[in-house]
RNA sequence: CGGGGUGUAGCGUAGCCCGGUAUCGCGCCACAUUUGGGAUGUGGAGGUCGUAGGUUCGAAUCCUGCCACCCCGACCA
């Protein structure tokens, strides 16, 4: 392979004419920005809901793919549960409710009528005896439908998963992030133990943890939310927090234990081996599409979006530069035997051979859209048995031999995916800041931002005062934390480990 | 849901204060010349001014309701 030149190709071009709002300038307009021209999603006409497009559904495909697999290698199959909840459910388990009352959807008719002038109404005699939730999650469904499939030590665990759509009722939206409805998954499983549930709790996170690092590039701490980040009906949450590009943190997913809550609430109760009547264990885990938000939030900059190779729909595109006739077929053919042999080693490829726009239009715009890889041909390299590779995530660009070229192209792409993730680590590593006093925490709260590890006297107050103060909140309590005496940088009371202080999404 | 702002062609906008039928740029279409980093020229198409009412001889402009989006707060994955 030879490799003759090698130059950063914005150092002319910084101004980008059809470009996006910089990061520095504004950090939420880039993103919102990004979204909409990398053609990821819109804003539909229901308030707070959102158009998932094409691309960006392709996207969410691939998550989807990777992890469905994983939920399989673990065990778990999947199912469907209704959209619709009779309310009396959400009733039954007193905290669940509280959690989510203040934000469901709700049915409570089932027909229209033509008022006489033309107009369309809800026809008022059409009333449902009992109101339906749209569901905010499943949990309550589920474990009435649970209380029907076990009776006995033998029919647990039972491990489902399902992929749905889910509605809660948010008054500030942001594309991926938080819409009134998402999609995601939710894992529902029934256990005879509590340590097996603790245990299905804990694996699921570690999926979650391996898919966020391998595929999404992200790297992710893992932990243990607090008393008051905890999910309403669980016993313990757990959850993957990411650290994204302006500071602020991000829960990627979570885990919960729910102990045997809903199983007393919805009274489903099973045989053991020893002959005794007990409660069924719990737990729930989930991802959305907020993962989406995650991800052009940690790896994209200002020329458009990053997509680590795993995720990307189009890996690698082909543009050709031509001015003849015959040299656009030639450039044709080599593309043709390009594109058999990165298929056949799993690439997906693209050859942009759209004649309506010129080269550098392409360019730009496969960089807006994340394509990690992009292979030039011209006449130049016709002559000279080369192509021109560029690379989106360092945006450079080198001419390489044809010889071989989807195995550069391949070892190209893995190594953009570890080069995107050892980025994403070290910023991450380096926003990861000790502090031992009030002072300290909020002046680096304020000019650095990131995870700050500080010691805190577990009390709710004490969080929810540093919350009212600082707008931090207590991401979580790392896993495997380090035991360390210190005191509360809040009210001075003993403490005996760090946990991560963020503001967060 | 509270405070503030915005809504005019696919996108970004001028006009609004002081009422008289909508400006400019990008994009789009056709043709020609172009094509190794967002091409150029010529010609052309495209607008119930967010929406529903009201005031008026006449409303993008004034008034009211509603809807959506943005920023800030409370809430939240």
């Amino acid at each position: 392979m030879l490799s003759i030149l090698k130059h950063n190709f914005y150092s002319k071009h910084t101004t980008m004419s059809k470009g996006i709002t910089s990061r520095n300038e504004d950090y939420s307009q880039w993103y919102n920005e990004l979204v909409n021209k990398a053609d990821l999603a819109e804003h539909s006409a229901v308030r707070g809901c959102m158009v998932i497009k094409p691309y960006g559904y392709a996207i969410w495909e691939k998550m989807q793919a990777a992890l469905d697999q994983m939920f399989k290698d673990t065990g778990h199959s999947n199912a469907y549960f209704p959209l619709f909840i009779p309310k009396s459910f959400f009733s039954k388990e007193a905290s669940h409710v509280e959690g989510f009352a203040t934000e469901c959807a709700v049915v409570t008719h089932y027909r229209l009528k033509n008022d006489g002038s033309g107009q369309i109404v809800v026809d008022e005699e059409a009333k449902l005896e009992e109101e339906l939730i749209v569901r905010p999650t499943s949990e309550t469904i589920i474990w009435n439908t649970y209380k029907g499939w076990i009776q006995s030590y033998r029919d647990l665990p039972i491990l489902v998963n399902q992929w749905a759509n889910v509605v809660r009722w948010e008054m500030r939206t942001r594309l991926f992030l938080r819409t009134a409805e998402f999609l995601w998954q939710e894992g529902h499983t029934a256990h005879a133990t509590s340590q097996e549930a603790v245990e299905e709790t804990e694996r699921m996170l570690n999926v979650y943890a391996t898919f966020a690092e391998d595929w999404m590039a992200l790297p992710v701490v893992r932990g243990k939310k607090t008393e008051n980040e905890r999910f309403a009906g669980a016993l313990d949450t757990y959850c993957i927090e990411a650290l994204m590009q302006d500071g602020k943190a991000l829960q990627a997913g979570t885990s919960h234990f729910l102990g045997q809550n809903f199983a007393k609430a919805f009274d489903v109760k099973f045989t053991s081996k020893e002959g005794k009547l007990d409660y069924v264990w719990a737990t729930s885990w989930g991802v959305s599409t907020r993962l989406m938000g995650a991800l052009i939030m940690a790896h994209s900059d200002d020329a458009g979006l990053v997509l680590p190779p795993k995720l990307a729909p189009i890996q690698v595109v082909i543009v050709p530069i031509y001015k003849t006739e015959e040299e656009s077929q030639q450039i044709g053919a080599l593309a043709d035997d390009l594109i058999a042999q990165l298929k056949q080693k799993g690439i997906s490829v693209k050859y942009d051979d759209r004649d309506t726009q010129r080269p550098g239009f392409k360019f730009a715009e496969w960089e807006l859209k994340g394509v990690p890889v992009r292979v030039a041909v011209g006449a130049r390299d016709l002559q000279q048995g080369t192509v021109e590779l560029a690379r989106r995530d360092k945006q450079t660009k080198e001419t390489v031999s044809q010889d071989g070229l989807a195995d550069t192209i391949e070892q190209l792409l893995s190594n953009i995916q570890k080069n995107i993730y050892e980025k994403a680590l070290s910023y991450r590593d380096t926003h990861i800041t000790e502090v031992d006093s009030y002072e300290e925490f909020k002046k680096v709260l304020e000019e650095k931002g990131g995870f700050i590890a500080a010691h805190w006297d577990g009390t709710v107050e004490t969080e929810k005062r540093v919350k009212e103060e600082t707008k931090a909140t207590i991401r979580c309590i790392p896993l495997n934390n380090k035991e360390e005496e210190g005191t509360c940088i809040f009210t001075g009371k003993p403490s005996k480990q760090r946990v991560l202080f963020a503001k967060a999404y």
